[in-house]
DNA sequence: ATGGCTTATGTAAGCGTTTACATGTCGGCA
DNA sequence: TGCCGACATGTAAACGCTTACATAAGCCAT
């Protein structure tokens, strides 16, 4: 077993293909060098830029293939005022629906050469500095996804003004596209389906009212939660209204505050399959089961739901993530965009956990 | 659910290009010229380099403050050499696993200031391109791990030969750091724990036998089931080895295969919680039941085994990123990695899918 | 033959940093 | 007084590309 020789070796402008193997890369000066040609031509012939004879182009690829050598990112980057990389912005990175996003946005990314970088954003503090101060991401990528990130008038006006394009996940402004599922009607199919069981008083697993302004995600699927309501002539109770963070002990946490209510629900609308399945644990906790004690119902389609049993709203996660990072990329390549949104299928899926009151 | 999207020419939120241009940036030379100074000042004032008196430096930085400057990263990676930036390879993105180690990477990333980029590498093609050419990585990050990536002694030696750091996370090598567990210890703990049940037909669901070389995490596994096997005076038995992919389908489909033994194991051995899930799924489906019908254990302690009631054994998987990330981090900013492997803890959680035969 | 086009290629000026080296200043000490 | 460091700052050469512009070579119509 050879010892390889990690450290920097050679300088100045290598010819030979043999005297840079292993060693020092190749540089564009290399490649020239050694097909005789300028680098402008090299630069020309391997980006398939016209004006260059095809003898030349075919001269300098193989010149080029037989050194490996590779354009240097951070040169092209700095001449190109372009960084062929994208960032995906998400609010918590080990959530299922998050996981889903980044995998479906990751699979795009490497289909058209993109770099992904992907970057937590939890709570407001690390959201401001990332947009305002462009601290992390000032220059580093060429466009950002964000995903259930809440944005200020001011927040897309920032990122505006700094050049960077952006699709949103989740939320709708109205100045960058964005992908996601009409929320207010997942609110009342899930409410629907609970009425239609015979159920009135109703629990709703969500997120912090006081975070919402009325165009997120979890306001609009309480609004629909409250329209189903309304229609079907029952009152807002406000107690029933619990919020925690989109997790699985956020769930269990604020089923558990449901619980101790003096009348608790018959059913409960958690806004995600994975709040959903801490009601569950907490039920279990207390010897409760669904739907016998408490009917639940979820938001995803998880795909531990079926195991569980989870009656859900279902969405393909994957898509809004792949889609979006085809918005973006799309977008970058100088493609004027005209989708202002892009929204997803919704089923529901009824399983084991939801019952007749 | 609306698809509102006209390839045509209509104007959507197609945000102008002049409205995205903003003011210019400020570089090096604007802040120098309006503090006073020259570039090379700025560069080491802003960098807290020394030889740059306390009343300049602070002058400068208020400057820059102003303008809001902030260098250019392409630029200064390319007069650096250092893109201050990771990759993370892992084999699937929307495992539960590879959410965990993703995350706790991230959060290293973030603290100390480095690019995450994410890149998936499906099957043995896009490993070897990632690695061989290079294509995808050559230059573009400082240093990479390896999140269960089966690596041959040439992927290694290229890696090295290309100047790429790097950390493995599973499979240990012997020329870098890695992190992980004692994935015999684990094969054989479960498989204890199967035997002392009094069980005796003990199945394995596990990855593809042809992928494993020995010293990849699934082949370890095995090894310890079959420890713990021989040491009870039980033959092996390969019909009861069945492998799959390293999700919940994978799990189902073996689970599957398993029960249409015409002697079916009574307790089985899932080498993650997710195959393990698989597998309960496919009882569910023929009306069985864990632990009534067959035992069930797995591997991770998932978010989601506590509401499932499945026995596993535990490791802390989103420990294993951060762990990495910093070991990673730490050799990139020249400290001599004296860490050759970090072993995690691991701990057998007994929960309600296992129980004597 | 001459001028004007088109096409292929070369030249060199950026891109915005970092950093080795040169320069300038100032105080202390022989 | 003059010399020598130590320290602060400036100058300019990389870093490795891209690309506007210049040049050269054919070719065709006059």
């Amino acid at each position: 077993m050879a010892v390889v020789d990690t450290s920097e070796g050679g300088f100045g402008v290598n010819v030979g293909a043999e005297s840079l193997t292993g060693r020092a890369r190749a540089t564009i000066e290399d490649v020239a060098a050694a097909a005789g040609v300028s680098v402008a031509t090299v630069s020309r012939a391997l980006r398939g830029l016209p004006g260059v004879a095809a003898p030349t182009r075919e001269r300098v690829a193989s010149v080029a293939e037989q050194m490996s050598y590779r354009a240097d990112p951070a040169a092209s980057r700095l001449a190109m005022g372009k960084s062929r990389s994208i960032a995906v912005a998400v609010p918590l990175l080990n959530g299922w629906y998050f996981s889903q996003i980044v995998a479906g946005a990751e699979a795009i990314c490497a289909l058209t050469g993109y770099d992904m970088i992907v970057v937590g954003l939890y709570g407001d503090a690390a959201r401001q500095s990332f947009i305002d101060a462009g601290d992390s991401i000032h220059r580093r990528v060429d466009g950002v996804i964000f995903v259930e990130i809440p944005l200020s008038e001011n927040d897309v006006s920032d990122l505006i003004a700094r050049g960077l394009r952006t699709v949103t996940i989740g939320q709708a402004t109205h100045r960058f596209p964005s992908v996601g599922i009409d929320d207010t009607y997942v609110g009342e199919l899930a409410t629907s389906h609970l009425l239609s069981l015979g159920h009135t008083r109703i629990g709703l697993i969500g997120d912090q009212p006081a975070k919402t302004d009325g165009r997120v995600v979890p306001a609009l699927r309480q609004t629909g939660y409250a329209h189903a309501l309304g229609r079907a002539g029952i009152a807002l109770d406000p107690k029933l209204q619990v919020s925690g963070s989109f997790t699985m002990v956020g769930g269990l946490a604020a089923m558990e505050t449901l619980l101790e209510l003096a009348d608790p629900p018959t059913a409960v609308f958690a806004m995600s399959d994975e709040m959903a399945f801490g009601a569950l644990v907490a039920m279990k906790q207390r010897g409760l089961s669904a739907p016998k004690d408490v009917s639940i119902l979820g938001v995803d389609d998880h795909d531990l739901s079926e195991l569980v049993g989870l009656t859900t709203v279902r969405q393909i996660a994957s898509d809004h993530g792949s889609r979006a990072a085809r918005l973006l990329i799309s977008q970058l390549e100088g493609n004027a965009s005209t989708v202002a949104r892009y929204d997803g299928v919704v089923e529901l899926i009824s399983r084991e956990s939801t019952a007749r009151a």
